[in-house]
DNA sequence: AAGACGAAAGTGGTTGA
DNA sequence: TCAACAACTTTCGTCTT
């Protein structure tokens, strides 16, 4: 493969690349393939690392107990069958069975084993959402194939809301999918909110609405999308050459340092650079293909593709 | 006939009073 | 909470290849 000097900073500059060292000869320019999960040697090609299939169990466990009841050695265990409502509760009347007052020795040891079951019963409906939420997270990724650690990192921010009592009154599954959202968002993974909905049993606006009230709330962080993060999906939907994926890239790059970013959706922008690049490579998409792999509509395109021209000063003969 | 173009009206989200 | 607003979509008639 080897790629050349502006192939390389083209990637560079499109925060493609990733720091890690080439095992085969030691090039420091790797690029990260965010769809293949892929990091790819710029100079020999060598796939330093792709989707590894994951031997290990796909739970955590914290303790012991949560290690045996996940275990999958002996009978399946169903989240959804707990406890059936049918935990005890410790009276709080200080009276035995005969409505005789309990002397104050033992007053003192059913006020402690009231505490102690009321702590017990909280951390049991944590557990049981928990469970609930993550079966849905795992159906998720596998049905959107993202990685483990995109999972995982969702997991994380849905315990943290847990912790934080957040979720009450929401409903777990979107709550659950908003934070797989910001996960994706995170990592720079292309999902857009689009394809989580699809795949999940919310709805967008819902997704969206808990999406922000996270964000707000457990103040994390999330990076604006950029057009790039799309280009290796949209390129391999429309099966372009290496050529054309690396001229895109320098549109855009291009197009972000004349201002034409501002307000607009990415997505439409690097749609455009594509469209525009395959016609500068004479290997002509149109323009509904090229909508269609990105989602957007055609008018869109045509408006950052007039824009881009201009700019840019690129004329295309058509 | 397919693709490109552009006008016009509609939609959903953001912002600021 | 509501209206104003910009971006984007949908729809549709027309032009070009």
């Amino acid at each position: 493969m080897g790629l050349d000097e502006s192939s390389l900073s083209a990637y560079r500059t499109s925060g493609l690349e990733t720091k890690v060292r080439c095992k085969e000869c030691g090039n420091p320019h790797l690029i990260r393939d965010v769809v293949r999960a892929e990091i790819i040697c710029s100079n020999c090609g060598l796939v330093i690392e792709e989707r590894q299939i994951d031997m290990g169990q796909e739970w955590r466990a914290f303790d012991l107990e949560q290690r045996e009841r996940r275990s999958r050695v002996g009978v399946p265990i169903t989240y959804t069958i707990h406890d059936k409502g049918l935990s005890t509760m410790i009276d709080w009347r200080n009276q035995d069975y005969a409505g005789k007052n309990i002397s104050a020795n033992s007053r003192a040891t059913l006020y402690r084993l009231r505490k102690w079951q009321k702590r017990m019963r909280v951390s049991d409906a944590i557990e049981r959402n928990l469970a609930f939420a993550l079966s849905e997270l795992e159906r998720l990724c596998s049905q959107l194939d993202l990685s483990r650690n995109i999972k995982e990192q969702a997991a994380l921010i849905y315990r943290k809301a847990l912790e934080k009592r957040y979720i009450k009154g929401r409903n777990i599954e979107s709550v659950i999918t908003a934070a797989l959202y910001i996960a994706c968002r995170q990592n720079r993974v292309p999902r857009t909110l689009e394809e989580i909905a699809v795949a999940s049993k919310s709805s967008k606006k819902e997704i969206g609405r808990n999406y922000r009230f996270l964000i707000k709330n457990l103040m994390l962080n999330v990076p604006n999308r950029q057009p790039v993060d799309f280009i290796f999906k949209i390129g391999d939907q429309l099966q372009l050459q290496h050529q054309i994926i690396k001229q895109s890239i320098e549109i855009i790059n291009a197009s972000i340092k004349n201002g034409l970013l501002s307000g607009r959706g990415p997505m439409g922008i690097c749609a455009a650079a594509i469209y525009i690049s395959c016609i500068l490579n004479d290997d002509r998409r149109t323009q509904s293909q090229v909508a269609k792999a990105a989602g957007i509509t055609e008018v869109t395109i045509r408006n950052r593709y007039k824009e881009i021209c201009g700019k840019l000063e690129i004329k295309l003969d058509v």
